[in-house]
DNA sequence: GCACGCTAGTTACCGATGAAACCAAAGGCA
DNA sequence: TGCCTTTGGTTTCATCGGTAACTAGCGTGC
C-alpha cells in the first residue's frame, strides 16, 4: 500500500479548499456592502428570480438545510427584503416575494456576483469551463448515488 | 440588469454544494470506520507522508486553520496516533511523528479514501479531469490574488 | 368523522468553527 | 543587556450549522 499519498491532488480535499476559500471572499463582499450572508444571498438569488416560492421550494432550488433557509427567510423579513404571505390553499405554505427594497438590492448585488465570478476565472479556457461544469454535474450525479444528502455550505 | 440570474450555474454555489456533499460523505465513513473526522484525517495523512512535521507546517501543508490542526493534534495524541516531541533547536516547536498505531490506521484508511475517490470520478474522462486540476489550480492562484486568505473547511 | 401518517416550517440543543486574545520562546537591534 | 516585534501553539468566546424534536395543517383509509 503506497504511503505516497499525495493530500494536495486529493479530489475531495482541493475541492474542500476551493470552495471554502470562495465562500469566505465572497461571503465577505456581501457582508461588507450589502450586509447579507450567503444563505440570505442565495435565497434572495432564487427568489429573485422565481417569485412567489415557498420556503420548501426555496429548499429544492438551493440545497440547503431546511433549517438555513428558516433562518435566513427570517432575516429577510426582518430586514424586509421579503414579505411572504400565507397561501389560501395551504395553510402550512408562506409563499415569499421581494419588496421594494429586496428588488432593488438583489439589483444591486447581481453585478457583484457576476463580476466575482467572472474575476476568479479570468484567464481560464472555455473549454476548462465547461469540463468543469461537466465534472460538477457528474459528481453531483454519483454523490446522489453513493447516498449524500444535499446539503449546501460551509462557512457563511 | 438581467433579472434571470441562475444560481444553479453559479461557480461559487456549484463548488459549495460539491464540496460540502463531498465532505459529509467522506466524513461519514471516516468516521464510521475509523472514528476520525476530516480534519483529524489531513493530519494523519500529511504527518503519513512527511514525519516530523510541525504544527505550523501542516497549517502550511493542508490550508487549515492553525486552531483547527491544533485541535485535530490534541486528538490525534489523545488516541495515540501520534506522537510529539520537542524540538532541540526551537523550544516552542512541537514536532509530529507517527505512532505504529498511527500508521496502521494510516495504511488502512488509504485505500478506503482512494476508492471513495476512484467512485467519486467513475465514469468521468481523463480531460475532463485534468481539466479539473488546472481549473482548480487556476482558481487557488486566483484566490489568492484576490485576497482570499488560505483556510480550508467546512462542516466536518 | 377521526386516527394515522406525511409535509411545511420553527425551535432547541449541541458540536464545530474561527477571530482574537493569550503565553512562551526566538530574533533583531540598539 | 534590555526592549520590541515576530512566531509557534493553545485557549476563549461568540457564532454558525445541523440533527432531532416539535407544532400545525393536510390527506387518506376506514
Amino acid at each position: 500500500m503506497p504511503a505516497d499519498f499525495a493530500l494536495e491532488e486529493f479530489l475531495p480535499y482541493r475541492l474542500s479548499v476551493a470552495a471554502n476559500r470562495t465562500s469566505r471572499l465572497f461571503a465577505r463582499r456581501y457582508s461588507e456592502e450589502f450586509g447579507l450572508s450567503i444563505p440570505e444571498w442565495r435565497v434572495l438569488a432564487v427568489v429573485g428570480r422565481f417569485g412567489g416560492l415557498s420556503a420548501s421550494a426555496v429548499v429544492e432550488r438551493t440545497a440547503m438545510d431546511k433549517v438555513k433557509v428558516s433562518r435566513a427567510v427570517r432575516a429577510l423579513l426582518a430586514r424586509g427584503l421579503l414579505a411572504r404571505e400565507g397561501d389560501a390553499e395551504d395553510r402550512r405554505v408562506q409563499r415569499l416575494a421581494m419588496t421594494a427594497e429586496g428588488r432593488a438590492v438583489h439589483a444591486r448585488i447581481l453585478p457583484l456576483a457576476r463580476g466575482l465570478e467572472a474575476e476568479l476565472l479570468a484567464g481560464t479556457s472555455v473549454a476548462d469551463r465547461a469540463a468543469l461544469h461537466r465534472l460538477l454535474d457528474a459528481l453531483d450525479r454519483r454523490l446522489t448515488e453513493m447516498g449524500a444528502g444535499p446539503g449546501a455550505e460551509g462557512p457563511d
